[in-house]
RNA sequence: GCCGUGGUGGCGGAAUUGGUAGACGCGAUGGACUCAAAAUCCAUUGAUCGCAAGAUUGUGAGAGUUCGAGUCUCUCCCGCGGCACCA
């Protein structure tokens, strides 16, 4: 047989799959789902480098087998094209960004066809494709009508250089995650989606999936929830006629504590208020608050390692002792948490006892009373907090979707009637941003301008644009449904079908979802967020989007940095496979490590999967009508099948593969490989290397593709060897192996071990007792020697 | 500081969940084939000692449980990730 030419091979495959349609799925209630979701890649200029396709080859090896298991299987993809990166890369080469994402997404999608992934292109989706966002806009507007979304004039997050605000998830150590410029605190108007509403549901549904423990921690440390109590101290020398503060709320996880209180202590923030409230405070103290104030903001609300302090000349009384304490004005205290007062106890915590011992304050050695005593004698109340924050969810940007508000004088703010959906991103002259908080959209007055939908009369058009994370919280269930999408664009009547579709709650919830770590506090926080209102407004039936989740570890280039054009270390996939193919390309993804484990790429050590595809390509001149087993090759071919199916289901393709070029060495031996037997291997290895295994599949005189077979099913029966080799171990130490039969009792194996002569050295000293663990081991434990050398 | 996760040859990594540590692959060394090279095939390949048969040692460190520990328990050390003056 002639070499293996992959080139040639793939190329033709590709074009057979495609012209078979073997790759087309629908809605079929007659068999049991199965829904396989990467998580969608933002079409970026660079295009793909080889660590992007490692997810998508491993739901692509997935969904094969599950689909040869009889599932139908949806593994759809699409794109994230809406956002800051499409953006700058159309500013920066100076195209409109409709048409970079256009040409951006027709490379990806180049790339990954010559992967060879089987997804059902039908199924693809767009976030700025106009049908697509109509939804999008319509699902704010639901969230808008059930009260979760509203406006707020809060200092938020800004970032100088994207020139937008920016929600806390954006933000990595202060910085904006995107461009790293420091991020300022900025009052201006926004849209906030009202995500704390759900925090307790976001948290208790966590310990019900299947998702790998970190991320499920991440959401749970950034959920932030701290069970405590509201305890209320009476300010007794506040003027009763004045404006003065007359008491101070603090939030403690300690009431345990509250014995030995010796001062509060309260963010310069709250002293602010208090001062705006009409305090009438010391120059001093202003000035203080001010100083305070000021590091903060300069200091974008970080640490001060220093802490400092000003009595305010307030004393206020504990609740649960009557005994008066002293209020200061601290650094250490945070205005956005708790209520931004605390209760010190210098005595059991470490922050108070360095400000006490600074300031000289009193630390009471009172001890501590049960937590049900504290709440008791301060009348404390209960109370749950959560760090997590509202989502600021309008982003001053033109690449987004519009918001679908109208602001009206008479009317305030009205929903765009659903008829009026999709809210059309209008064409403009200048897409970039304009620095002012005002989106380039404000610009586009005929656009801005237009009626009341309540009143009739003059409205606005709200210019701000949803964040990046808009499309991503629900394109796992636009997937389903991406047909209709397409044919309802300008279909105004047809308002919920898509959203009651019964193909949607029969794909949904997505079984498999495999995507990087770095959303575990975005993306699956905001899509859970999203699906629960959906849930709760009864178009989905389950309360979870993704019941198991895996991620892929990160691929390095090969000098062990993160791949990257800076570095000069990225690895085009379309090179690789071009020199080696893309089977080769998949079986060493896969076989680099673990898949949820990191690693350093090396072209060089593809070799080996190239020489194991090169194996099975000659392997086909062995193969043989007749021949047959014996029957420990037998045991080895059951066993694989067995293996290589527990495998994958597990996502350890590491072993998988290992495990067929076991089989394939063995094989390698025999004169004739017999045909059923091969065909199998084949099968068995079709997920992973989908175009040789097809090409020696029709060669071997089948018409159909592989991919349409049913997985093989291994012979429980010829799992065990007859005859099978254990270790001897004499004193729990390893002194050989033995041959015996596979169901020899104890006694059988004692017996022929007396009488090996490898092991009468060992013996010598005589058997004490021995531990005999069935095909495994037997440890023999000899007596021990007594002073004279003898043992009797 | 709290939480999570990991640490095994020159390298990537296996190990039936307490039972032959280093499967499989890369690399390396020696050999076959070749005018030669590549490719391929065969052999060896954790370390130490030994001509050898073989012995000793070995899974981040130390202790423990056990006939037996990479695996379980305790105490540390280091890497990675999340949260953090969070009251």
């Amino acid at each position: 047989m002639k070499e293996y030419d992959h080139q040639e091979i793939e190329a033709r495959w590709q074009k057979k799959w495609w012209d078979w349609d073997i790759d087309k799925v629908g809605f079929d209630p007659s068999k049991p789902k199965c829904y396989v979701l990467d998580m969608f890649p933002y079409p970026s200029g660079e295009g793909l480098h080889v660590g992007h396709p490692k997810g998508y080859i491993a739901t692509d090896i997935y969904s094969r087998y599950q689909k040869m298991r009889g599932f139908n299987v949806l593994h759809p993809m699409g794109w994230d094209a809406f956002g800051l990166p499409a953006e700058n890369y159309a500013i920066k080469n100076k195209v409109h960004p409709k048409v970079a994402v256009a040409e951006n997404i027709a490379y990806f999608k180049s790339q990954l066809k010559k992967i060879g992934f089987n997804y059902d292109w039908e199924h693809e989706i767009n976030t700025t494709d106009p049908a697509y966002y109509k939804w999008t806009q319509w699902i704010f507007l639901k969230l808008f009508e059930k009260g979760l979304a509203y406006e707020s004039w809060e200092p938020i997050n800004w970032c100088p250089s994207c020139q937008t605000g920016l929600a806390n998830e954006d933000l990595e150590d202060g910085k904006c995650e995107r461009c790293g410029s420091m991020v300022e605190k900025k009052p201006m108007r926004q849209w906030m989606l009202k995500i704390t509403d759900y925090a307790e549901r976001l948290l208790a549904d966590i310990d019900g999936l299947n998702w790998p423990e970190s991320i499920k921690e991440s959401q749970r440390n950034w959920i932030g929830k701290s069970e405590g109590v509201l305890v209320k101290f009476e300010i007794t020398n506040s003027k009763s006629e004045t404006k003065n503060p007359k008491e101070i709320e603090v939030f403690t996880t300690r009431p345990d504590t509250i014995f030995g209180v010796t001062f509060l202590a309260i963010s310069p923030e709250l002293a602010k208020k208090w001062l705006d409230d009409g305090w009438e405070a010391s120059e001093e103290v202003k000035n203080f608050i001010d100083e305070l104030l000021q590091w903060r903001a300069t200091n974008n609300f970080k640490t001060d390692p220093e802490k400092k302090g000003l009595a305010t000349g307030i004393l206020a009384v504990n609740p649960a002792n009557n005994e008066q304490v002293p209020v200061w004005i601290t650094n250490y205290v945070l205005g956005d948490v708790g209520t931004g007062a605390v209760m010190a106890v210098p005595a059991h915590d470490e922050r108070d006892f360095d400000f006490a011992q600074k300031y000289n304050l009193l630390i009471s050695d009172a001890p501590l009373v049960s937590r049900e005593e504290g709440i008791n004698s301060s009348g404390g109340i209960n109370t749950v907090r959560y760090k997590l924050k509202d989502w600021v969810f309008s982003r001053q940007r033109y690449w987004g979707e519009p918001i679908p508000l109208i602001h009206c004088e008479k009317c305030g703010v009205v929903s765009v009637p659903e008829k009026d959906l999709p809210v059309v991103l209008p064409e403009v002259e200048h897409y970039e941003p304009t620095g002012t908080g005002e989106s380039p959209l404000a610009n586009i007055t005929d656009w801005v301008n237009t009626t009341c939908p309540k009143c009739g009369g003059l409205g606005k058009r709200e210019t701000n644009t949803m964040p990046q994370w808009a499309g991503s919280c629900w394109y796992y269930i636009a997937y389903t449904v991406s047909e209709k999408l397409k044919s309802q664009i300008t279909n105004s009547k047809v308002s919920d079908l898509i959203f009651n579709a019964s193909d949607l709650n029969y794909w949904l919830p997505v079984d498999m979802y495999v995507g990087g770590t770095e959303h575990a506090t975005r993306h699956l926080i905001y899509a859970r967020f999203w699906h629960k209102v959906l849930f709760d407004l009864g178009y989905v039936s389950y309360p979870e989007p993704f019941t198991k989740l895996k991620n892929q570890g990160l691929v390095l280039g090969e000098d062990g940095r993160k791949m990257s054009k800076r570095w000069g270390n990225v690895v085009n996939p379309d090179d690789v496979i071009e020199l080696y193919g893309a089977d080769t390309l998949r079986l060493y993804e896969m076989f680099m490590g673990p898949f949820e484990q990191g690693g350093v790429w090396s072209t060089n050590s593809m070799i080996g999967m190239r020489r194991f595809l090169e194996r099975i390509w000659r392997l086909m001149d062995k193969v043989g009508e007749v021949g047959t087993l014996n029957s420990e090759t037998e045991v080895l071919f059951n066993q694989t099948i067995k293996k290589v199916g527990e495998d994958i289901i597990a996502f350890q393709f590491n072993t998988a593969i290992s495990s067929l070029m076991i089989l394939v060495n063995k094989l390698e031996e025999l004169t004739q490989a017999p045909k059923n037997v091969f065909e199998t291997v084949l099968i068995l290895l079709a997920p992973f290397a989908p175009h040789l295994t097809d090409e020696l599949w029709g060669r071997l005189g089948h018409a159909k593709s592989i991919h349409l077979q049913a997985w093989p099913k291994f012979n429980e029966t010829k799992l065990i060897s007859e005859q099978t080799t254990i270790s001897v171990q004499v004193n729990g130490k390893m002194r050989g192996t033995i041959n015996i039969k596979h169901d020899d009792g104890e006694e059988e194996v004692l017996n022929q071990l007396k009488n090996d002569p490898a092991f009468a050295k060992w013996l010598a000293k005589g058997i004490e007792r021995a531990i005999y663990v069935p095909d495994r081991l037997i440890n023999i434990i000899t007596r021990p020697l007594l002073d004279d050398g003898s043992n009797k």
